[in-house]
DNA sequence: CGTAACTCCTGATGGC
DNA sequence: TGCCATCAGGAGTTAC
């Protein structure tokens, strides 16, 4: 389940690997994930140069330089693999779509359980998918006060829980279930707060919480791929010491400092597991 | 308009 | 050991 870390793990590594390289061979092994394949991504490829990658939220970016742009959603599942090519490849389990480069890379889409996509859009355009997607949270120092009163003021309209408006893609982009639960964490709210009660300043407070985690989690995702030859999102993960996402029933770590022992509860919202500490987070 | 339920899918896990 | 039920969850879409 990439969320905004891994994703931009990923969207190094692709970076790294394929910038600049011309594609000459497309095959794609399915019609539809989320939504249908277009037809013609194979023609569209075909002998396009990549000139860069971006990533907004979850979804990365290929900017062709025939003026149509790739868009891709990894889904839960979905991972991207570059490696050099040679003749022996054999196709992986779930593997949707295979990409060779003139320069000898072979880029992989993964995705078992086919909750990602790929789309494509003019370059000159925006992806209906993006119009309406949240600002991006990671923002400099400066801007923190602006995020806070702009992302304060959204709240205010919300009557739902904290934990589903984080998760909320047209209010931040990028945040998924593990980066909520231990954003609260550390911002010490609870999920299940509603929205429109928490404070201005403790919306300052969410949001310096959501720098920290993501910060550290793209660090910890960069110094986990091995050599941009890979790009597995997941590997990030496992670099990363989480506080309560999926510690039900084990100590929380802050009332330990404390010299207290508080259970970490799991409960259900919309859907959703939420991981926290009753004692830590009001 | 906002909110909640529904939907897609496979693999991992637990109970019997 | 096998089989079934359950869960995991991103996010667009539909229904209210």
């Amino acid at each position: 389940m990439p969320e905004l870390p891994e994703v931009e793990t990923i969207k190094r590594g692709l970076e790294q690997s394929l910038i600049n390289q011309t594609i000459v061979s497309v095959k794609c092994h399915r019609d539809h994930l989320r939504i249908p394949i277009p037809k013609n991504l194979d023609s569209v490829l075909m002998n396009a140069q990549i000139i860069n990658f971006t990533r907004r939220g979850k979804y990365i970016l290929i900017h062709l330089n025939n003026q149509q742009t790739i868009l891709i959603h990894l889904g839960m599942s979905g991972k991207m693999i570059v490696r050099p090519h040679n003749s022996s490849y054999i196709l992986q389990k779930h593997e949707h779509l295979t990409v060779l480069t003139k320069e000898g890379q072979c880029l992989s889409y993964i995705d078992p359980r086919r909750f990602g996509m790929i789309d494509i859009f003019p370059s000159n355009q925006t992806h209906r998918l993006l119009v309406r997607m949240g600002p991006e949270p990671i923002i400099p120092k400066t801007k923190y006060s602006q995020f806070s009163s702009y992302l304060y003021n959204q709240l205010q309209k919300k009557k739902q829980s904290i934990k589903s408006s984080l998760l909320d893609q047209h209010l931040i982009a990028g945040l998924g279930n593990i980066y909520v639960c231990e954003a609260l964490f550390l911002a010490e709210i609870s999920p299940l707060r509603p929205s429109n009660s928490i404070t201005l300043e403790e919306t300052f407070h969410i949001v310096k919480a959501i720098q920290t985690i993501l910060t550290k989690a793209i660090k910890a995702g960069g110094s986990s791929m091995r050599d941009y030859v890979h790009s597995d999102g997941k590997r990030g993960y496992f670099q990363m010491q989480w506080n309560v996402y999926g510690k039900e029933k084990e100590n929380c770590s802050k009332c330990l400092t404390k010299g207290k022992k508080t259970l970490i509860k799991r409960t259900t919202q919309a859907g959703r597991s939420s991981f926290y500490c009753d004692t830590c987070q009001r």
